[in-house]
DNA sequence: CCCCGGAATTGACCTGGATCAATTTTGCGC
DNA sequence: GCGCAAAATTGATCCAGGTCAATTCCGGGG
């Protein structure tokens, strides 16, 4: 529990408190749902290990990959406004989650000032990274950057930034960067032959991260390379 | 200010609290700028009259365009995470504003339980339209959308939903929908041809609805015609 | 009223990535 | 270990939408 991103900056008894609301949902195997777009939104959920992935069924029938959570990330954020999940989530490998009842966290951010501030933030973020994702750069910008987005996430966790597993295949993927899983496979081939990475199916090895990171610089929320930003004021 | 989103559902006194943590910025002429990426964040921004445009520039000097604010609507909210504008916002028209000082807005969602939930429903909202508008839609359901979602919010406004008065240009539809200038005007044409709108520059009247939910519904957050969500739970 | 410059439209042509079509590869159940 | 279905790769072809290039259409200033 500690180690999810939420209580970020919490004192211990402040964690403490969120502890005390949320439960665990012990293992989903890959392939069954932790909910389903249309159900009554209820809680938060907090991805302890394993990973998710949300995604929408359009009128047409047609799937669209929304995003990924891995451990330490929350999902269903998008269900609040309306009080009923927005999306499906579904588990890409054995995975175990925290749910936090929402009605009882809302009541708890009027306790603990420093959660509230967290949730937003969190929110902020996730809003950022969204709106990031569609705006429209090239195939291999797309992909760059989302190689460097989960990097950036396994460093968070403590992981080799450079040694990914990949949790999803490539129709995923695709799915999510709206591409053809074709595209995702020859985008792999060439930044391989051109060095960038070592992929062998789920295995991914960055070999140069700032090859990638120039490729993909205009996707990474992260980066501060920016002139234009004043880094005294940083 | 009583009918700006945010207060929905406020006591009087409660958005007696509110307002008095506004300042209203004088009236901002078109093709000025209310906040640049980069910027340190203070605040989030209601906009009163007029119409706000949210743009990034991306490492290689492209413009993206995020985001459209109509009277009534916030602006700033994806600064939040990191306490820097990620954006830049830039007014369509002569338009004022309300700046809600972020670190005062915090402490009064303290006090006031309705606020909190009010901005968390609109953050979630957001994020929903932002995910939504990542996944991949031919042209004509893109543009569809964009004038669907436009004109709910101008009925929300308690405008005519049918008769549109764009505050943008071709050129910012098209950044926004990430496709070329050329494509929103063809598209315009083709629509106008199949007899679902009216468009004469930016006066745009919407002759059947329907027909434009129809292409649309994919991209359509409000949308309830899905028959997989159980209206006996609404 | 006329002129100017940006916005919009329209047409011709081009291309990045999709689609279609085979093969491989490989994880997994038996 | 074998068989098989799903995942991934690779090649050939196609097309939605982009790009380039003229016009045309206005709105505003003098």
């Amino acid at each position: 529990m500690r180690d999810l991103c939420l209580p970020l900056g919490l004192e211990a008894d402040d964690m403490q408190k969120l502890e005390s609301i949320v439960h665990t949902r012990g293992p989903i195997r890959a392939g069954e749902h932790l909910f389903r777009e249309g159900d009554s939104f209820q809680a938060l959920y907090a991805v302890k290990t394993g990973a998710l992935k949300t995604y929408t069924i359009d009128s047409q029938g047609r799937e669209h990959v929304l995003g990924f959570h891995i451990a330490g990330e929350l999902a269903g954020l998008d269900g609040i406004y309306s009080s009923r999940n927005r999306c499906n989530a579904v588990a890409l490998q054995t995975t175990s989650v925290c749910a936090l009842p929402f009605s009882r966290l809302e009541q708890l951010t009027r306790e603990v000032p420093g959660l509230q501030s967290q949730i937003l933030r969190v929110m902020s973020r996730e809003l950022s990274a969204s709106a990031q994702l569609a705006t429209e750069h090239s195939a291999e910008e797309r992909l760059a950057g989302f190689l460097l987005s989960l990097s950036r996430r396994y460093a968070r966790r403590g992981l080799d930034p450079c040694m990914l597993t990949l949790p999803m295949p490539r129709r995923d993927i695709a799915s999510h960067l709206r591409l053809a899983t074709e595209t995702i496979s020859r985008l792999f081939a060439r930044f391989q032959d051109e060095g960038l990475v070592a992929a062998r199916r789920r295995e991914v090895r960055i070999l140069d991260m700032d090859a990638l990171r120039r490729i993909g610089a205009a996707l990474d929320l992260d980066d501060d390379s920016d002139p234009r930003h004043n880094p005294s004021l940083r």
